[in-house]
DNA sequence: ACGGCTGGGTTTATCGATAAACATCGGCGG
DNA sequence: CCGCCGATGTTTATCGATAAACCCAGCCGT
């Protein structure tokens, strides 16, 4: 049974001896038509199994297709199992739903390079929840030149969706430093070139993803704040999964004894942080106190009682918003919303252990 | 700053004194055009922030446009909240990554009926994943006559991945049977216009989802060939979520005392009438057995010494061979692809109590 | 009786690309 | 020296719709 042609506006027209116009009205501007001749193409089309104009032809004319792009930094297989991705996406799910509006989700290119592609989306804005500009999908979306939002990413010339991540994470240094804690590393993100090799707070940041570079200078407020030398504080890359936690922080225990406190930019990271302080025979938060940062519930059956210090932040409203703004702009130009992330303190930072020994 | 007009294929074109198919042929085609002069077209290009052909006019023309539409009968915030929809779509962003292709998430139409309006998205193919046929926005998608994929999901006529729920079922049935299990109910989903009356296997199901109706099949196999009459099995809706299991457990057991098991018909279910069974005072597994269906890692902080009894189903996988007959077909014509679902006994079924009770 | 309005259609231009057929030209085998 | 080929461009048709301008009959008020 070969595919038979489909039908167009003009073949129900001709068959029906009217203008393509008229039908291209009948499903558009019911009110240009008369009832009776709307009722004939519709009864027709049906009957030849047309469901509608051509969306992509609709669209070149119109210049709208009713969709958005969503483009994160990471693998999409990679946000599909972060709690935090996922809550952003349910909130921009939700917003669509009531608009509906379709939700386009574009890996980033990472085959070949030879292979450049292009950015071949058919969308009506974007969502930048990707921390890089550098990224040859970023830039072309970007060139797109339509309507954008980005979320956690320095941008002033758009749209965005901000986090207060640098006060947020001052807050979490504040507390260990205040717990007596003066050993602590920091276990962050990746960069895209990453070595691996432990740096400190000393080192630069600021060709860092946005995210990681605020949240840096939350913590050198809290430690300049507090007169701690910002070489005491380690920083350790690891990707962002229990597992990188876990060897990051067994790694780190096993290296540099004498640390008693792991601020994780991340809850995964945290999470597995506790495992890997677990493996080697520390205890949280008796000798380790560990932080975390998204709020999101612990993994399956892990630490069923323990609640983490952490960073409880909204990831599901980010992305409501984020989708609010693209969707049902107020008024021209650009628009910045801040959400507020909250420091809880939880039951994984105690004191620092025997507090005089150094 | 007004948005300048962008640039086309034609103004690049004459901008260079050249035809407008040899900006196409320097995208699309780089062989057919001289190096200097795609050099001289890319650059210019570049320069004018032109970064490739308009998607929706090459679709238009190629009639492809590089990406896969996903439907799922629930809503899409709701897919956000589940385990296994998010797996699902985990397996199949994993094969879009690997091919480039986009995913386009596409919510169900609710809003106001008289709106009806059409299904917008512009794909080479989708992806069902949704129970009923009889949804506008599912027969749209149906009718446009593209390559689909259907899963879980009784189309003949269509690719599909489907799992054997039948089979599955019975075996969890049957291990009840078999521990002396009398009084059962099982926990489906609601149908579309549900009453929310207490019914039992002797009932219809055949106007409900493919799955529903497998696994109705599956629980009426093992309770045929044990001689226990359909209508001691209850049967009881409620909505998929750890609230619904949960609600529906407290009330059933309420209702019903004698009841011994719980079949519920997705994991979800099952973890929140294991809260709803403690809610109550009953033990599990000691008076009271609770199987679920799925396969998924307990919601934080729930049962964490606890195994369910399920049925273990790779939603990822489900995802990725979905994907893959769409976007690697090997050769024309319609696959059909079975999953295997796996019983797995855990630690929440067990003998039923004093069997000798009745 | 006549100009203006309105409901219901039609004509024509256009959205921005790709595909196929066609032109031009230098080189090269016979 | 001729005819053909490959490399490089150009012309023209087309994908399937929407938008804007236009046309026309009937009706209305004056």
């Amino acid at each position: 049974m070969a595919r038979a042609k489909r039908a167009t506006l003009k073949s129900i027209a001709s068959d029906l001896g009217v203008t393509h116009t008229s039908v291209s009205n009948a499903y558009n501007n019911p009110a240009k038509v008369s009832k009776a001749l709307r009722d004939r193409i519709i009864a027709h089309a049906r009957s030849v199994n047309y469901e509608g104009p051509n969306p992509a032809a609709r669209s070149l004319r119109t210049g709208r297709c009713g969709a958005i792009g969503v483009l994160f930094n990471d693998q999409l297989s990679y946000a599909f199992t972060d709690p935090h991705d996922i809550a952003f996406l349910r909130g921009i799910s939700s917003v669509c739903e009531e608009e509906g509006a379709n939700i386009v989700l574009i890996p980033l290119q990472n085959k070949r390079p030879e292979q450049r592609d292009q950015l071949a989306a058919i969308v009506d804005g974007f969502i930048l929840n990707a921390p890089y500009r550098s990224h040859p999908t970023i830039r072309q979306a970007l060139a797109r030149g339509l309507p954008t939002v980005v979320v956690d990413f320095d941008a002033p010339e758009l749209s965005s969706v901000l986090t207060n991540d640098r006060a947020a994470m001052q807050a979490v240094v504040a507390h260990l430093l205040a717990l007596g804690h003066r050993h602590l590393a920091i276990v962050t993100f990746p960069r895209e070139e990453g070595t691996g090799e432990i740096r400190s707070l000393e080192d630069d940041f600021s060709d860092e993803s946005y995210v990681v570079h605020e949240r840096m200078e939350g913590c050198r407020d809290a430690v300049d704040a507090a007169g701690v030398p910002r070489s005491a504080v380690l920083v350790c890359e690891t990707t962002n999964c229990e597992d990188g936690g876990q060897r990051a922080a067994a790694w780190l225990l096993r290296c540099r004894p004498e640390l008693t406190a792991l601020v994780c930019f991340s809850d995964r990271l945290a999470y597995g942080a506790l495992a890997g302080a677990a493996s080697i025979g520390r205890q949280v938060p008796g000798t380790l106190s560990v932080t975390g940062f998204d709020g999101i519930d612990p993994p399956g059956g892990m630490s069923p009682g323990q609640r983490l210090t952490t960073v409880r932040q909204n990831a599901c409203e980010k992305g409501r918003r984020a989708a609010e703004i693209l969707l049902c702009p107020d008024k021209e130009g650009t628009t910045s919303i801040a959400i507020e992330a909250e420091f809880v303190v939880g039951d994984t930072s105690g004191a620092a252990p025997e507090a005089g020994k150094q």
